[in-house]
DNA sequence: CGAGTGACCGCAA
DNA sequence: ATTGCGGCCACTC
């Protein structure tokens, strides 16, 4: 089976950000077991479970995704939702709103 | 079944 | 500061 656990553990990463908080899709691949796949982790998104909290993973400069449903302004809003606040430019405060699990106090 | 693509990241010049 | 290139794994056609 070569079960896909790539996949797996970055789903349950994703459903393990908390509201208010958003992530890289490199630090999701690293956690995965692959850091440098961050590209897999975008696949992934795209052909994902519709479930999870896309909109909460954003790249390394903290801009928002390009293949969003519905653009960057539905991504933007959708992050807004959750509590992320957003620069007029479509990014967010990578020094506030990045979650890091091994290091979240900052 | 085979090949290409993808919502990225890091380094080098 | 910018531009260009390679690399990773999974999914779709």
């Amino acid at each position: 089976m070569t079960t896909p656990e790539f996949r797996q553990e970055v789903e349950s990463i994703v459903k393990s950000i908390p509201k208010g908080r958003v992530m890289t899709y490199g630090q999701i691949a690293s956690l995965a077991g692959s850091p440098g796949a961050a590209r897999i982790v975008g696949g992934i998104a795209h052909f994902g479970d519709p479930d999870l909290a896309w909109h909460r993973v954003v790249n390394k400069q903290g801009g928002l995704a390009s293949g969003y449903p519905g653009g960057r302004s539905a991504h933007k809003m959708a992050l807004e939702k959750d509590g992320v606040i957003v620069s007029t430019n479509y990014k967010v405060n990578v020094k506030d709103a990045i979650w890091w699990p091994s290091n979240e106090n900052h």
